[in-house]
DNA sequence: AACGAAACCAACCGCCAATCC
DNA sequence: GGGATTGGCGGTTGGTTTCGT
C-alpha cells in the first residue's frame, strides 16, 4: 500500500553539499526537471535523500535566486507581511521574487528582529514593548504609510551598496490604494512570471565545458546578478527623481 | 596574535496536509 | 476508506566566519 519510502536513510549522505554534488543535481534538473524528488537522487547519481535535493535546489541552486542582504525595500515588505501573516515564511517569500523562505527566516531572526527590538517594537506582535503608542514605527496598520527612515532610522547602518540601491524613503500607500498589502501584491504579482535571463541560459549551454576548475560556488556567483534589482524597481514604479515610488 | 563571544546561514528535523495506491 | 508516502513548511542546530578584547 502507498508509496515507497522517499529514501533509504541508512545510505544517504548528510552535511554540506560538495561542488560535484551541486553539479550533478543542477545538470539533472535542468535536463530532466524534478517530476518526483524521490527519484532525483538516484537518477542524478547522488547519495542524498530526495528531500535534501529539493532543499538544496530550492534554497541554493535555483537560477532565479537573488543573493546578498535583503534590500531596505525588501525588509519593509517582510516587516509588513510578517505583521499580517506571522511566521508564514513561505507566504512572505512568495511576495519577494528570488528570495527563499529559509533566507527570509534567517534574515528575520538575525537582522530584522533585533532592529525592531532595539526600537522597542515587539517582533511578534509588531506593537510597542512599552505603552507609548506615539512612536511612528509602532504600527504597521493597513492605512499607515511607513517609510524606511521611520523603521530603521535615517542613519541606519544597513549597507545598500551591494545591491546598488540607495537608502530611500518609499511610501507604499501612494496612489489611490491606501493599503500597502494590496499594493505589494499587485506590483509583485507579475514578477513571478519573469523568465530567466539570456545570460543564464547561455551559462547553461556552456556549463559542462566550463565547470572543471571552478570552486564550489564560483559558477553560481557569476549568475547572481540577473538585473532583477533594476527590474524590481521598475515594477515597483520607482521614481529616481522623486526618490520614491511613483 | 590569540582567544572567546557573537553573528551568520546552510542544512537537518519533525510535523502536517495532500496525494497515492 | 484508510494506511503509507510525498512535498512543503516552520523551527532548530551546528559549523564557519566575523568581531571585540
Amino acid at each position: 500500500m502507498g508509496r515507497q519510502p522517499c529514501c533509504d536513510k541508512l545510505r544517504v549522505k548528510k552535511g554540506p553539499w560538495t561542488a560535484e554534488e551541486d553539479k550533478k543535481l543542477v545538470s539533472f534538473i535542468l535536463s530532466n526537471g524534478h517530476c518526483c524528488w524521490r527519484a532525483v537522487p538516484k537518477l542524478a547519481g547522488l547519495l542524498r535523500c530526495g528531500k535534501s535535493c529539493r532543499l538544496r535546489w530550492t534554497n541554493y541552486l535555483r537560477p532565479d535566486l537573488k543573493r546578498g542582504l535583503l534590500t531596505d525595500a525588501e525588509e519593509q515588505i517582510v516587516i509588513n507581511l510578517h505583521a499580517r501573516l506571522g511566521n508564514r515564511w513561505s507566504k512572505i517569500a512568495s511576495k519577494l521574487p528570488g528570495r527563499t523562505d529559509n533566507e527570509i527566516k534567517n534574515h528575520w531572526n538575525t537582522h530584522i528582529k533585533k532592529k525592531l527590538l532595539r526600537m522597542g517594537i515587539d517582533p511578534i506582535t509588531h506593537k510597542p514593548l512599552t505603552d507609548d503608542q506615539s512612536s511612528p514605527a509602532a504600527t504597521t496598520s493597513s492605512n499607515s504609510a511607513i517609510t524606511i527612515e521611520e523603521i530603521f532610522g535615517s542613519n541606519h547602518a544597513s549597507p545598500p551598496q551591494e545591491t546598488g540601491i540607495n537608502p530611500v524613503s518609499i511610501e507604499l500607500n501612494s496612489g489611490t490604494c491606501q493599503d500597502p498589502m494590496v499594493i505589494e501584491n499587485c506590483i509583485l504579482e507579475d514578477h513571478h512570471n519573469s523568465t530567466f535571463s539570456d545570460s543564464y541560459w547561455s551559462f547553461l549551454d556552456g556549463i559542462e565545458a566550463n565547470w572543471e576548475g571552478l570552486s564550489s560556488h564560483e559558477w553560481l556567483l557569476d549568475y547572481q546578478d540577473f538585473g532583477l534589482e533594476d527590474l524590481e524597481l521598475e515594477i515597483l514604479g520607482f521614481d529616481h527623481e522623486e526618490n520614491k515610488l511613483s
